[in-house]
RNA sequence: GGAUCUUUAGCUCAGUUGGUUAGAGCGCUUCCUUGACAUGGAAGAGGUCGUUGGUUCGAAUCCAAUAGGAUCCACCA
């Protein structure tokens, strides 16, 4: 058969992800040997895999491919998640542009937009998982809003409300005054930014109403809050303010008469030592509202515009209200000062332009501080472990002990909608079906109104390895029992609060045990500047158009290669390149073997020490992988791979076993170098899927199911120091040989002639090194011919002589510096050993190994000596 | 304000319990195209491991301080 110049991806990875499927080798049931589970963090439903999904699909793969091929039964979890709050913006969005108003529908007529939406749009998500090669189990797809999971979300609320974990409330929340709904605090992200302090004047009153003309000033970045201003507040201990005992001010504008209350919260070094109190829209403001029980004046809309109650710039969006009124202020004589100062806003998650809002309102929350305690034990004990280690334990340590009451409920319809009814009279009952909450409070089912309100969708998602296989609606079932722990979550450092941990509280709930034996960490890909990836920028590349560019394997290779456990990561093409470089360096090995013609030699007695060799770097290599894959150092054990493959196995081993132009090969070494292409492809399978499943039936013909992505790894092997340090030595005389070639301006056509002279066992690799240096002639221990030029490997002595006169002043050049270099590094060593704390002290390996360096530079320096002597 | 991480070759990073002459990829330099591959081959140059102290026989590695970079957390308007 005729193989392509190169190696050409796309005509090879379909086909292949095809046959995997159709053999049904990624579907997992329950059986007899160990699980070895993943769940994928489920992406959001409507959306596109960006660069950070394709870092952490590729290395599940890595790892559930690679417990596929070492004996577990490798159980891989596809789905996606609902993403209530993201998903309905879109789909608002959407209606939008098609002149439709949210507000101008009903909830199932939304509802079925959305899951018009989700059905259209779903599908993006599967099919790039597809194309990167995943091996999930397309039979257990799990979407967040699934039948069962709806139904596992609500069992989990009412349980949790039954066992009064979850209660409703007016609490000071964080609003969305886009999207309209309360934010959990995880949801809301600071921003840095430069604000105005604005400094603004109320006038005085005495105690008995009486006008003092004199004015209290107060510092504020928020002037459009002064409407809802119900007391001054300053520090007790300040002089400046110790007379205004009794006294009252007029807020601006509206002329409200507040107290001027005292409490050392406030800083008097801070601004003007005064602080305006506005309890409704300022959670410092709140709570000291509770404590001096002040009355709130809630000044704001649901959608950021100031409400009736403000009085002023009525209906008008807040950031206009403010330039409204410190104008107005100004206009008054009452704004004194204004001052620039750097300051935080909190922004939505999902909305990124929008300032989330303070706002006082009625919601769902789930209390925190009993689910955290077991959630801590599970990692602090080791039970859960954490890669990279130490880095994350303080972060989630630090939250879990901090945690405050997580605010469940969304004013949104995309979700799961929250299971308390309501009777006309406003009690109600929390309850799987209106009919139960009739029932449980003693009213006639027609009356009774359901929350509008739907549940955070990590409310849903904290349940997924447990919900994936049934877990809260069919406790117990064999999958959950045989599934449950998973292996290994792998996923972003930014979803460790609202994820992760939550998942391990729920875990410890209910299923009173750890989700997962690890978390692997990935770090943030970014573009190759170190920015982050963002639309805006136009950074981050399609996933799609980067596999038709240079194949799935070469975008696996391109990612993992740059991928340090737990770092962020740079991303850049030129790694995709190096990864289709990398193909066509292996496609090109299998053109070279299949050209070849084999040739029963019968007289092969023992094998060559090439095929020795290579046999013991595969045993080395096995095994480093195994400590490798044990510590998630996944981008480690590919560059491993990739030197084995690139240098030990093209470079060496395949030229020097490659036979001369048109001669065969003894089929001896013919059909061990396919079985080592097999072991490679075999370790390379889990980090390129295609071309080594490619190559592999290439290589051999192959009977029906005899497939790599199901081949078991031969089990690690002990290796031979002797034939390892043996092939280090051939390999660097080749390297320092052709070095002196080179420096001698020997032309690669020109033979030379080679005088070994050496202690070491050299007549096994004497063939191979006259065939890698052009040599005509190799003499083993025997005096060289005059003007030979030497070089030094270890203490074995190579001279050589080309058809042209060599430059005998650039070789003692050469050799001078040689012998330098020895000499200072024999100081070193001689000092170290003269040192009597170092002889006593150091383990005595470490002081023999420094005898054995003085010994061998001794050696190389007399060596070294003799031969610049010789060219006197 | 608290906490964590990070600083090693021009660039991006390895360097696992302190112990060969600190490694890789990319980039760079020189040479090489009719026999697997120029998406290639052969070879080479390039680092006093941020700085300063300390512990030690011995420090890129451990400790302290300091400087730069990054991230997370926190209710000073």
């Amino acid at each position: 058969m005729e193989l392509s110049k190169n190696y050409t991806p796309s005509q090879v990875e379909d086909k292949w992800y095809q046959h995997w499927i159709d053999k049904k080798y990624f579907i997992s049931q329950p059986d007899g040997r160990p699980a070895f589970t993943v769940v994928i963090p489920p992406p959001n439903v409507t959306g596109v895999l960006h660069m950070g999904h394709t870092l952490n699909e590729t290395v599940q793969d890595i790892l559930v491919r690679k417990a596929r091929m070492n004996g577990y039964n490798a159980c891989w979890v596809p789905g996606s998640d609902h993403a209530s709050i993201a998903t309905e913006a879109r789909v608002v969005n959407m209606l939008k542009e098609q002149g439709i108003d949210k507000a101008s529908l009903t909830r199932e007529e939304f509802l079925n937009y959305a899951f018009e939406w989700k059905d259209k749009y779903g599908g993006i998500i599967y099919s790039q998982i597809r194309k990167l090669g995943c091996s999930v189990d397309w039979d257990r797809v799990t979407f967040t809003m699934d039948d069962h999971y709806y139904k596992a979300v609500i069992k989990v609320f009412i349980d949790l409300y039954d066992k009064g974990l979850i209660y409703r409330g007016a609490r000071m929340i964080n609003w969305d005054p886009k999207a309209k709904t309360a934010l959990s605090d995880e949801e809301v992200e600071y921003k840095e930014l430069q604000g105005t302090l604005y400094h603004v004047r109320y006038p005085l009153y005495d105690p008995a109403g009486a006008a003092t003309g004199e004015y209290i000033t107060i510092a504020t970045q928020r002037p459009e809050t002064i409407m809802g201003d119900t007391a001054i507040c300053v520090n007790p201990s300040d002089e400046r303010y110790a007379h205004l005992k009794g006294f009252t001010a007029s807020v601006p504008l509206v002329n409200r008469s507040v107290p001027i209350i005292f409490d050392e919260y406030v800083d008097p070094a801070f601004g003007t030592g005064a602080l305006k109190v506005t309890p409704a829209h300022d959670i410092n403001d709140y709570n000291l509202g509770l404590k001096h029980n002040l009355p709130i004046v809630d000044t704001l809309n649901d959608d950021g515009t100031l409400s009736a109650a403000a009085g002023f710039a009525v209906g008008v969006d807040r950031f206009k209200a403010r330039k409204m009124v410190v104008e107005e202020l100004r206009k008054q004589g009452l704004l004194v000062g204004e001052e620039t100062y750097a300051t935080r806003l909190g922004y939505s998650q999902r909305n990124p332009d929008t300032v989330v809002e303070p706002r006082i309102s009625t919601q769902w929350f789930l209390k925190m501080q009993e689910l955290a305690g077991p959630a801590l034990t599970a990692v602090d004990s080791g039970d859960i472990k954490i890669h990279p280690g130490d880095r994350f334990l303080a972060t989630y340590r630090y939250w879990l002990e901090n945690v405050k009451d997580w605010c469940i409920s969304r004013q949104l319809w995309w979700g799961q909608q929250i299971p308390a009814f309501y009777a006309p009279d406003g009690t109600f009952a929390v309850a799987a079906t209106a009919e139960e909450a009739a029932a449980r409070l003693g009213l006639p089912v027609t009356g009774l109104r359901q929350d509008p309100d739907v549940l955070d969708t990590w409310f849903s998602s904290w349940l997924w390895p447990i919900e994936v296989f049934n877990g809260i609606t069919q406790p117990g079932n064999a999958d959950i029992k045989y599934y449950y722990p998973t292996s290994v979550l792998v996923t972003g450092q930014d979803i460790i609060f609202f994820w992760v941990a939550r998942m391990i509280m729920a875990g410890m709930e209910y299923e009173h045990q750890k989700p997962f034996n690890d978390v692997y960490f990935t770090g943030m890909v970014r573009d190759k500047q170190g920015r982050k990836m963002s639309k805006s920028l136009g950074n981050s590349p399609d996933l799609l158009d980067l596999i038709d560019r240079y194949g799935a394997d070469s975008v696996r290779f391109g990612i993992m290669i740059a991928a340090p456990a737990g770092n962020d990561l740079l991303f850049d093409e030129a790694s995709l390149e190096q990864g289709r470089f990398f193909n066509n360096k292996i496609w090109n090995a299998l053109k070279l073997v299949k050209g070849w013609e084999a040739r029963q030699t019968g007289s092969s007695a023992e094998e060559p020490f090439a095929v020795r060799w290579f046999d013991q770097r595969l045993r080395e290599v096995r095994s480093e992988l195994e400590s490798q894959f044990a510590d998630f150092r996944l981008s480690e054990a590919l560059k491993t791979l990739y030197s084995l493959i690139w240098d030990d196995f093209c470079s060496w081993y395949l030229e020097w076993v490659k036979p001369g132009y048109e001669q065969p090969i003894s089929s001896s070494v013919y059909q061990t170098t396919v079985h080592f292409f097999e072991r490679l492809m075999e370790l390379l399978h889990p980090f390129m899927p295609f071309l080594t499943e490619e190559i592999y039936h290439l290589l051999h013909p192959r009977g029906e199911g005899d497939d790599l992505c199901i081949l078991q790894w031969a089990p690690v092997q002990s290796t031979d120091p002797a034939i390892l340090g043996q092939g280090a030595f051939l390999k660097n005389a080749i390297s320092a040989i052709r070095d002196a070639r080179n420096k001698q301006q020997v032309k690669p056509k020109d033979l030379i002639r080679l005088w070994v002279q050496g202690s070491a066992h050299l007549d096994e690799i004497l063939p191979l090194l006259q065939k890698q240096t052009g040599s005509e002639y190799v003499y083993l221990n025997i005096e060289p011919e005059a003007g030979a030029v030497s070089v030094v490997v270890g203490t074995t002595v190579f001279s050589l002589k080309a058809p042209h006169t060599l430059d005998t002043g650039l070789q003692r050049e050469q050799l001078q510096k040689d012998l330098d270099y020895q000499r200072r590094f024999l100081d070193s060593v001689e000092k170290k050993l003269g040192n009597r704390f170092f002889v006593s002290n150091a383990r005595p390996d470490v002081v023999e190994l420094e005898r054995k360096k003085q010994a061998d530079a001794l050696a190389k320096i007399k060596t070294l000596e003799e031969n610049l002597q010789a060219l006197e």
